[in-house]
This record gives structure tokens, sequence and C-alpha cells, in this order.
DNA sequence: CATCATAATGACAACGCTGTCATTTTACTC
DNA sequence: GAGTAAAATGACAGCGTTGTCATTATGATG
């Protein structure tokens, strides 16, 4: 049988209170006698049951993940991310996919949150973005913190924000520094900030070689394979077609490559092109695909630890401290789709 | 505040001991007592605390999805299925990445099962065709149920069939049925099962019909865009090209499309291609793909039934009867790519 | 209808922890 | 060094359920 609080207790000579102040971080123990615990800890490789600090506390050591995302891939690196800092806190992680544009989703989450008993949420787009939603949490005390598109954090609630106005014009700049001025820009969805925002790089990273934007090389679509192949065609039957893409995702930089090269354009020598995300098809296209890797999990992992670092805090009534908001800025990936 | 076992039992005019028969299934309650708890439990809206039960129970109430699969979609609807019939039974699951090749993956596991107190594992491919894997569990006695591909169960230990055998005969069986004759094939990795089903119908079919499988035309390679552009090259570079293509996942039908393309092979009208798995891509291709869909989701769930089930049955002593293994045949979705 | 076996139900401790409040120790002041 | 406030620690109840065992109701039998 694992070692309980009462048997560490008993070889660290302390009682199981004392213990119990060791395991949640309440600072009012003496050095030594948290290291005398510590060790004990250590010794008995003793872990916490939740079950009964769950039955035992207020809260339960219960984070919820709620997500609306078509895209796998991030959603599993979020996951990831999360649950690694959830581990290591001993939490557990509630997993809720939803439909954001469903009615009633705020009672869902509301709901969810007090049937699960959770301690809070993790909230990325588009859920993250939606005012109503984050205004219910706020009335309803629930707590959460959000992965957010930006350079700025928008108020003093708790977020990571993803830097996608930089990493755009880092990238745009990379295809001014290969040479072009005629540089095309296939957008998503319109309501996703991130699109904005990397739109809003785009068109900085212009303005600070002072080239002009020409309204025809851009396009608005969807995060799809689909917008790629009928933006690209669009924009090639131009009377001066681009000679470089940014295309908002790797989905639609997958699917301008391939309409491109179905109409003889060869790429990168008639047409560079670049998407985000780093997702795995990036490398699996001919040829692979210069991007901006976000560190999803990371990302990811850093919410958590904030989040749950300002539920300890509230648990101990400690001043909530904001803190400020952490900045991830997508790191610029060059492959061959924009070489010269 | 929600309703306790103790209210319900007022409530009832029962002891706190009968509700907790019926909330379990014991079985050994009467029909009108049954019947008034039951009713008591609706009116309170009564769920039972799963911190107390983990807590007061010998096990916990909680599974495990193990998975090692690079395949982000799938495993998101694994765990959505998964997800689905846990909350039906008040369950929780516990999501664990883990790499299939580490040398230490079983220590990993039967650690990951101890420290958690898992009630029992789901397993997916790779992980639920790995015999030492599954020998260690049983040892160890953990429960666990498999997704495998087949068409019969290896024995008599839980699992949820996907007969990609069948499935694939069907998808070559159409290919057949408009009319072509030289069909190639392009597996994944052959430590998959699933591409060794899948292989083992494609030349079944070919044989129903008395077509002779030509060597050349099969190829082996990785479940990977890649894999397909490179494959569909060499064989359009044979003396005898084939005029369809039978790809072991949508990957590689959508790499194929791409390279058969880019050298002016028209789809579907000089070279057929179907995938397998339907998976988001197999729609954002041009022309979008013939494959073949699996009800992951579905699967999942009931993998995740008849795990809870078995659990219960272990639980009151029953008798383990083994119940006959849930078999699921993909379904063969027709697609532009393999019109005549 | 008394007797007994068995089915149905109940009383109560225990699970491992946290919250509350009481007690002891420490640090500081005059 | 006595007195005091604050910090550190401890004793103990209680969280909502299940397991164990005792008790009561039911049905079968002669």
């Amino acid at each position: 049988m694992s070692a309980t609080i009462k048997s560490v207790a008993e070889y660290a000579g302390v009682s199981i209170k004392t213990v119990s102040r060791v395991i949640n971080n309440e600072g009012t123990v003496k050095p030594d006698t948290l290291a005398k615990v510590q060790q004990a800890i250590d010794a008995l490789d003793y872990r916490p049951n939740k079950a009964a600090r769950d039955l035992a506390g207020r809260d339960n050591y219960v984070l919820g993940y709620v997500y609306d995302n078509p895209n796998a891939y991030y959603i599993l690196a979020m996951q990831n991310g999360i649950l690694k800092e959830c581990r290591a806190n001993g939490y557990e992680l509630l997993i809720h996919p939803c439909d954001a544009t469903n009615a009633n989703i705020i009672d869902e989450l509301v709901n969810m949150v007090n049937s699960a008993r959770l301690a809070g949420l993790i909230l990325s787009p588009p859920l993250s973005e939606m005012p109503d939603v984050l205004q219910a949490m706020d009335e309803k005390g629930i707590q959460y913190v959000r992965v957010l598109s930006g350079d700025k954090a928008p108020d003093d609630k708790p977020c990571v924000l993803v830097d996608d106005y930089q990493a755009a014009r880092q990238i745009t700049e990379h295809l001014i520094n290969q040479g072009h001025q005629r540089i095309a820009f296939i957008a998503g969805e319109k309501q996703h900030h991130s699109t904005t925002e990397r739109e809003r790089g785009f068109y900085q990273a212009l303005a600070d070689r002072g080239i002009h934007p020409d309204p025809d090389l851009v396009v608005e679509g969807t995060y799809s394979f689909g917008t790629g192949v009928q933006s690209i065609q669009q924009l090639l039957a131009l009377p001066q077609p681009p000679t470089a893409l940014f295309a908002c995702n790797d989905e639609i930089a997958a699917g301008a490559l391939f309409g491109a090269r179905m109409q003889g354009v060869d790429v990168p020598e008639a047409l560079a092109i670049a998407g985000f995300e780093n997702s795995p098809f990036s490398t699996q296209t001919f040829p692979p695909l210069t991007t901006a890797s976000q560190p999803t999990a990371q990302i990811a992992q850093r919410a958590t630890s904030s989040l749950i670092r300002s539920l300890q805090a509230r648990k101990r009534k400690a001043e909530n401290q904001t803190v400020p908001a952490d900045i991830f800025v997508p790191e610029l990936i060059v492959r061959e789709s924009t070489s010269r």
C-alpha cells in the first residue's frame, strides 16, 4: 500500500496537519520542519490521495479544459501541455469538447464546472475570445486562464499571449528579405483574433519596409486546404501576380502550393509560399513549408501553471497579485518553400 | 448543495446502504425498494460524489487511455468516445500519451495504473497489439480493453475489433467494379496490424475476381504524404502503370494524388485513387478522396462500455462471462477520386 | 404453524485528507 | 526576564461513500 499522510507524519515526527500544510504550500511551516517533512515525503514516496483531498477540502483538484477548435493537432498539443502541469501539481484534468456556437454554451460551462466541482478552467480560442463567456465566468466566480492571440493583455485577468502579430511580421520580413515586393496574403476566418493579428503583422512589415499593400493581393477565406487552392488560382490570374504568398496557416499554404503547381507555377522558384503554425503536414509538402512554430504544449503548460498559482493564492487569501501575462512569440522556421 | 446519499435515503425512507446498493447495481434489492430509491434519485437529481466513492471503495472510478499514435484526429475521436461513455457511467478519464517504443513502457504503464489507482485501461494500436504489454497487464491483474484491427478476436480477453480486412476488400472491389484491373497498393508501416489486414483484404478482393496480383504494383512505405508522392512516381514510371490505386490511408492517398497530378496524370480520369480512414483532409483534396470511414468515436465508446461492464462484473464476483467481441466494419465512402 | 435457510436491509466504522480552533513555541518589547 | 503578540503546530471532527457484519423480513419445508 502506498504511504498516507499519517505515515509521513509519523516518519517525520510531526502531526498530520503539518504534513498537510507542507503539501499545500501553505507557507506557515518552519524551514527545518519543512525539510524534515519533505524528506519523509521523499523517503516514503508519498503522493497525496486525490479522492481524500477532494472529499475533505472545499474544492476539487480538477481543472477543466474546454475546447472548440477543429484543429486536432492544436488541441492535442494543448492537452499534453496542460496534462503535464496538472500531473506535476497533483491536479486532474477534465476534458470537455463543446460547440462554441451553441446558444447554451454558457449554461453548459457553468453546469459542468458546478457538477464536477472544477477548481478552474483553461480556455483556448475561440472560447477565450468570447466576451460573454468570460463575463459569465467572472460573474459566477469561476476561475480561468485564457490563451489568447495578441501582443498585450486586454485586461488584468489571467492570460497567456501568443504574439501572432510579431511572428507574422517576421514571416513577412523574411519574404521581403528574399527580394519579394508583391506579397499576397490569404486570411482565415476573421472571427479568430489570430487571423486579424497575423494580418496586422503582415501590413506592419510591409509598411516598415515602405511597400504599399495591394488590396488585390489580400484574399479572405477559411482555414482550409480548399481556400488555398481557390485563392491561389485567383491570385495567379491577376495581371500582376504575386511572387510570394503568406498564408494564414499551413493548411491554406498547402492548398496554395497544390494549386500553384497544378497551374504549372514552380514553388519556390516562381512563387514563394509561407504558412503558419508548423503543423505536421508543413513538412510533408513538396517543398516543405516555411512557417512559424508556436510552442503550443509549452504555452498550455504555462497557462496551467499560472491558473494553479492563482488558485493557490486565492485559497490562502493572499493578495491576488496580478502577474504580467506571459507572451510567446511563434518562431520563424525557414524551409524550402521560400528559398531563393 | 447537491444531494447526498443521505438525503436520497431519507427521501426514499431506506438506509444509505440500500441507496448505495442501487447506484452500484448490486442486484440484491427488492424491485419495489429499487423503484422507490430510483425515484428519489431522480427527484433529487442525485449524482454520487466521486471523491467519496474513490476514498471509501477499493478501486477508483477512473479509467486510463494510453496512446501512442501520431494521428491526432484518431486520438481525439477515440478520446471523445471514451469520454462520453465515462461520463454516462460516472467514471473519469486519465489520459496518458506515451512512447510505445520506449524500453520502459511496461513499467511506465504499471506505475501509472498503481499510482493513479486506475480501474482499467483502454488500449489502442499500437499498444493494443504488443504482446509483452498485454502479458504484463495480465500478470499484474490490470483490467483492460483493446481496440484491434482484425476480423476475429485473437483470444477471449476483452476487445473491440475493426475489420480493416473487410473494408479493404470493399474498397478494392469498388475499384474493380469501376473497371480497373491494374490496381496498385501502397502499404503503411508493416508493424501495424491495420496495414497487413488492409493488404490481406486487397489481395482477397483481387483473388475473388480472378485478378492476378502484380508484385510491381505493391509498394511499401510509411503512413505519410511523402510515401504517397514517392510511391506514385515509381508506380507511374512502370512500363505498365496502374489505372487505380488503393492507398493504405488518406495521407498516402493525398500524397499520391499530389504526385500524380504533378506528373500530369489526371485523377480520376487516368488514375483512380482510394484512401482509407476518412480523415478530415480526404475531403480537402481535389478531387475529394474515396475512402473508408471507421466510426472511431463509436468504437471507443463501445470499448469503454465493455470495459466498464467487465469491471462491474468482476466487482460483484460474477462469472466473467466472455461476451463476443464487437466488430466494426469501416464503411466505404465513394467520392470523386474514383469516379469513372 | 414452527423451523430454518436465504434474501433484503441496516448500523457503523473506515477511507485519507482538510478546516476549525486550541495550544504551544518563538520572537520581540520594555 | 516577564509580558505579549505572532507564528507554528496539533487535536479532532467531518467530508460522502463503501465494506463488514449484524439484523430483520421472506419463503420454503415438513
